[in-house]
DNA sequence: AAAAGAGTCAACCGCCGCCGT
DNA sequence: AACGGCGGCGGTTGACTCTTT
């Protein structure tokens, strides 16, 4: 129907104008035809609804490549990430989950995300529960994407301590699109967060997590940008590596200062990442909060990552 | 079984910036 | 330059559903 046709056209988002382009959509000047078409459908199918409410309707509804369902894992972790990098750039981030709205993402922050800060007795944009997002929750993610694929692909394993018991991830090259590290992120709308399970050397987590920037309150800051949230951020093209930098061994010979600060986020041999969680009540929550038991699919906080970090305040 | 509480999600609201006049 | 209309965006609301008691 035309009017399906003009609502989408007028959007600047360039990947549904490339859509539009697939769908052989006219652009430009509406003709004599088209306008009768559209006065005729307005006269016939008559909505008492604004252009907005019908736009809005349709860009979160009833478009044709909506994606609808859970959000899955390796989206969850996409949004984590990017909402880390772009704060609450609702219509950014969803430029990079094709199907999904604004809206659903905005939504699954605010209902998921932020219910788990608010479990954490702290606030969703302070330092304390981005780092436990990015050093338990995002890990526990990849792991979790990992053991599933590992279920289906096998090639190399390795073992991993993160937890115990121990899991046995996988490392291999799969169906997902390999993210090139020359790539720029914009543009990507197709791009698959699956390599950033994986670092250069082919190690998935193991007993201990490094990461190569430093943190935003290190007292030796490296050199980093900042994005509106104060968070020290890498060049966008160097995302893989930030987050997910797994040494294996003590301190895997790397050179980075900070490492002591990380390198020892095992179980079996805790250390202080002063600073790291200074505020977090985790003393004071209930132990058998719903959030922290079960296999949800939104569950990553369990009863160990609750114990290592009721272990990392204890050592403050 | 029913009530209360929690969670989910579509839709609305208001602001802002762009564009045409 | 000023103004008005419109689309895009993020924040918020409220209805509905699910879960718990």
């Amino acid at each position: 129907m035309e009017v399906k046709g003009s609502v989408i056209s007028n959007s600047n988002i360039t990947m549904l104008q490339s859509e539009d382009d697939e769908l052989d959509l006219r652009r430009g000047p509406w003709t004599v035809d088209e306008d009768l078409a559209l006065i005729n459908y307005i006269a016939n199918q008559g909505l008492k609804r604004t252009g907005k409410s019908c736009r809005l309707r349709w860009l979160n509804y009833l478009r044709p490549d909506v994606r609808r369902g859970n959000i899955t894992l390796e989206e969850q972790l996409l949004i984590l990430e990017l909402h880390s990098r772009w704060g609450n750039r609702w219509s950014k981030i969803a430029q990079y989950l094709p199907g999904r709205t604004d809206n659903e993402i905005k939504n699954y922050w605010r209902t998921r995300v932020q219910k788990h800060a608010k479990q954490l007795k702290c606030d969703v944009n302070s330092k304390q529960f981005k780092d436990a997002m990015r050093y338990l929750w995002m890990p526990r993610l990849v792991e979790r994407i990992q053991a599933a694929a590992s279920t289906s692909v096998a090639t190399a394993t390795t073992t991993n301590n993160y937890g115990s018991p121990s899991v046995t991830t996988t490392v291999t090259t799969n169906n997902h699109p390999t993210y090139n590290h020359n790539n720029n992120f914009e543009g990507h709308t197709n791009m698959m967060l699956t390599p950033t399970i994986m670092n250069n050397n082919n190690n998935l987590y193991g007993s201990q997590v490094t990461q190569s920037h430093t943190p935003d309150n290190s007292s030796n800051g490296a050199a980093a940008s900042s994005d509106s949230f104060g968070t020290q951020v890498s060049p966008v093209s160097d995302l893989t590596q930030d987050y997910y930098n797994v040494a294996v061994g003590s301190n895997n010979g790397n050179n980075n200062p900070n490492s002591d600060y990380y390198q020892q986020f095992g179980f079996d041999c805790i250390t202080s990442p002063s600073g790291l969680f200074p505020q977090m009540d985790f003393n004071s929550m209930e132990p058998n909060t719903p959030w922290i038991q079960g296999d949800t699919s939104d569950n990553f906080w369990n009863v160990e990552n609750m114990l290592l970090l009721q272990q990392l305040n204890d050592n403050m």
